[in-house]
Formats: C-alpha cells, structure tokens, sequence
DNA sequence: GTAACAATGTTAATAAAATAACAATAATCA
DNA sequence: TGATTATTGTTATTTTATTAACATTGTTAC
C-alpha cells in the first residue's frame, strides 16, 4: 500500500487525538469530531481511513482503540525502530530530551557529537558517542533513522556518510538542502522558511 | 498578489540560495542551477518568479542582487516586524539563541514565561518578560508574531490570549492544534508528525 | 550578419489534494 | 414496525500544485 504523505501526516495526528480521547474515557468518536479536533473536514477523515482500508461498520463512531491500532499497524514497524540525533547542541538537546519522554515505536538510543565534553557523557537522557565511531555505531545499535542537529557547514558531509554506513530516513533540521539516493527518505525541517511563512502572510494580512 | 503558500516557501529558500551565491562571488545564477541546489526543477523556479513578476532580460541568468531585493520586497515588511518566543525553555531557548544569531527583518525583542527562576533575566540573548505582562509588553514592544513552545496543557489557552491582546501571527511548536479567528496567520510545526512521516517511509522502502 | 544555441517567460497538460455529492445503512423514535 | 435521521464509504468534481511544451529572444560562433 503506497500512502499519500499527506494522508500518513495526518494520520499520525489522528492517532495523537484519538488517544487523547482514550485519556477523556471517550470509546467512540464521530469522523467529524475527530476532524474537529484537528481543524480538517469530516470528508477528509473518512477518505483517509477509506485508504487504509478501516471500516467502522456501528454508525456511532469509530472504535478509538481499534482505529489507534490500525493506524499504529500502518505506521509503525513490527520492531521499535532506532533513532539517533547527531550533534547534540541547543536545539539536539531540545530534541532529544522531548523524545526520551515519550514511549513509542520510535526509540532514541543515542547521540553523536565531535565536541570532547560531550562525547561519554548522557546528555538529555541519551549517550553521546564520538561521531567518529558513528559507522560502528550504526551498525551496533541498528541505527535506522537520524535527527540531524549539526551546523550547517558540516550537515552535507555528514550525510553523505551516514547514509554510506546505513541510515534510512533523516529528518533535516539544518538549512542546507541535502542529497540523498533513493532509498533513503530525507524530510526536511525548515524553521526559517517557516518564520517568513508567517510573516508574509501577516504582513498581507495588514495590507 | 496573493501568493500559493508554497511559492512563499520558496522564495524564502531561493533568497537564502542567493545569499550563499553573493558569499562566493557569483553574480548571476541560472534557473537551473538555482532549482539544482535546492532540489527542485528549473521551471518551478521559473514559474515562482513569474508569479512575482520577476523577469531578467538578460539570458546570462538572474541578477543575484536584484532577485534578493525583489524578493525581499515580497516577502519582507517595510520596517522589522516583532517577534516573541513563548516559553523560554528547552526548545524556545535553543529556537532563541538560533534567531538572535541572524539579523533580518524578523526581530526577537522578547521572550515571555511564568517561572519565577526566569523571569526579568536575559535568556539566549532576548529578556524573558513574565507571562502576565504579556498584553501590556505586546502592545509597548509592538509585537507581531509568537513562536509557541510553552507546554501543551497551556497553549490554548495562552493562543486565545495572544490574540486578543493582538498577535496576529503564530508559528506553533507544540503539538496542539490551535484554533485562530480568521486574520490571524498560524504555521503548525508538528515534529512528532514530521519523524513518524520519515519511519513510515523508511519502513516501506525496507519492506 | 546570420545561423545555431541557450535560457527565459508563458501557456497547456498532468498530477495530486481537497472538497462536494450522494447512495447505503445502522440507530432512533413515533 | 416503518419512517426519519445521522453517519458512513465511495465516487465525482473542483481546486491547487507540478510538470511539460513551446514560442521568444538575447548570445555566441562562424
Ligand atoms: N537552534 C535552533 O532553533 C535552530 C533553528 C533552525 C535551524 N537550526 C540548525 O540546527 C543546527 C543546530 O543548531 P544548534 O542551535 O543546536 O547549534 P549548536 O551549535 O548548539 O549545536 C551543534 C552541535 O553539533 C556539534 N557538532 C559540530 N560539528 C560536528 C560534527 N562534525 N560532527 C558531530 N557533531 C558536530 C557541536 O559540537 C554542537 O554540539 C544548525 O545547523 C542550525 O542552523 C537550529
Ligand atoms: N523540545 C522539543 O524538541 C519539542 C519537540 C516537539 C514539541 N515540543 C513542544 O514544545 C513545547 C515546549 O517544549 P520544551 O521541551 O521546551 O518544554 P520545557 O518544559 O522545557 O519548556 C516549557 C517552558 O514554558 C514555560 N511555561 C509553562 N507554562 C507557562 C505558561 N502558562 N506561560 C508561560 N510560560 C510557561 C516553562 O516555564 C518552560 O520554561 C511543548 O509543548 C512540547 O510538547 C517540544
């Protein structure tokens, strides 16, 4: 099954929601109650679960602990999968100590860094490793999927060895367009874009 | 000229493309070549600057001065717009100590929090207002745009007290949808969302 | 000077995403 | 029970975004 990326988006927020309804006691919830939530349209709830093939047969809503598990076998693994932020700065360290927060599928086993009071240490609930060891590394911990938080001028370098060492999926805080082959899924995080976003259209807004 | 969000995007991502050209030197860059280092195709280029009605004459390229003022002036305000950071910490430090580094029209002028332990100190650079002057501070700093990383229990409700008090542009870090009245311009920044977008993908691609 | 080329701006076509329309059916209630 | 309502699943339509096609026009080489 070949998911829109839109569609996986939202169900990832799908699924947030829904366990918040677990929270509340809530078993059942309607589609657009359930797009209430998240500010989209019933429609497109419906057409999202309509693609991963979930049916609710009652007309009193959906089941909220059937849905999570549908949508938790679409976008988890069977298996946790590994994560590991590289360059454990500022904002690295943000990352990872709201991850280590969470338990899910994702879990995050490490941290790297070139910064000798760093490296041996737990910074943010997480062991930062030399970045030199990080081909071993990779390999040891079966390192899946990376959190880029280096400067810029190395983010490109980096990358390129870690998907030579293995990686599979990089999410890119960095502002530095990279290159990845196919096969390795790259999701970029772009905070500056984003801050312009908001002010162009506030500044249309006034006009 | 209503600009596509997207568009926006770009010409945020082509003036920074442009930028790094003035680094080194280059004066003129060709669609191609700008729509290659941002991983994107030359006609998507082409197309975002006729939309801005931007047009080079010349077939040597774009001008990379003229293009960053053209741009500039659709994307920039006049004068320096205001921005706050709400909740001074993990992550509204680090995205603090990422702005102050930068200097553009976009102005971090305050921060704002309820913990005594921050309250009237300097932090990442910006002074950290308390929370309960933040009316009289958005009017006196003539503050814009809020980036939101405050906990997830209270951003609702602080979002519905921004905008009264007149913020009027919310980049959103935590991972509550908020609810904005119309003429108020809010980016979600859904991290969770983003990392469970690259494992779905990095689990089908093994699959 | 002019033919060949290269790059642009724009219109047309395609693809992707969101929205609307609607038929089907369980639940509700007279 | 049977009509009414509410909600779903799906197809159709519209909108938006991307890609392709192509005519235009400086530039370059001869
Ligand atoms: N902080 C933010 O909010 C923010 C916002 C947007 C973008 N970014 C980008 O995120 C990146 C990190 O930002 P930051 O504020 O955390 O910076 P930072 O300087 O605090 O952190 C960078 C970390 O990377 C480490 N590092 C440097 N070179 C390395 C290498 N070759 N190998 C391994 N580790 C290395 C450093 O030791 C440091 O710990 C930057 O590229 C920045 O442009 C940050
Ligand atoms: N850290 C991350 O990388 C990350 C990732 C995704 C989402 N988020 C979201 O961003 C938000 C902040 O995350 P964090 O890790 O920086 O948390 P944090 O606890 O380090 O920071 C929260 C800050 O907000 C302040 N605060 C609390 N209540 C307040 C109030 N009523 N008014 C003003 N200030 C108040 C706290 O004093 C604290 O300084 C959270 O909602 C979190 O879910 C964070």
């Amino acid at each position: 099954m070949k998911l829109p990326g839109k569609t996986v988006e939202r169900l990832s927020k799908y699924r947030r929601t829904l366990l918040e309804c677990l929270n509340e006691k809530r078993n059942f919830i309607y589609s657009h109650d359930l797009a209430a939530r998240i500010h989209i349209t019933a429609v497109q709830v419906r057409r999202d679960l309509m693609l991963i093939g979930y049916s609710s047969v009652l007309r009193k809503g959906y089941d909220v602990r059937e849905l999570i598990d549908t949508i938790s076998k679409i976008i988890d693994s069977e298996e946790s999968i590994h994560v590991a932020v590289i360059g454990i700065g500022n904002l690295g360290r943000a990352v990872a100590g709201y991850f280590k927060g969470k338990r899910s599928k994702l879990n995050l086993v490490a941290s790297f860094d070139n910064d000798p009071q760093k490296i041996n240490k737990v910074i943010s609930g997480v062991k930062c490793y030399p970045y030199n060891d990080i081909e071993r590394m990779i390999k040891e911990l079966d390192i899946r999927i990376a959190i880029l938080t280096v400067p810029l001028d190395s983010a490109k370098e980096i990358t390129e060895e870690m998907v030579r060492y293995g990686i599979k999926g990089i999410l890119n805080f960095t502002t530095i367009p990279l290159n990845v082959p196919s096969g390795v899924y790259l999701e970029e995080y772009d905070m500056i874009t984003s801050i312009e976003k908001v002010a162009y259209f506030v500044k249309e807004n006034k006009i």
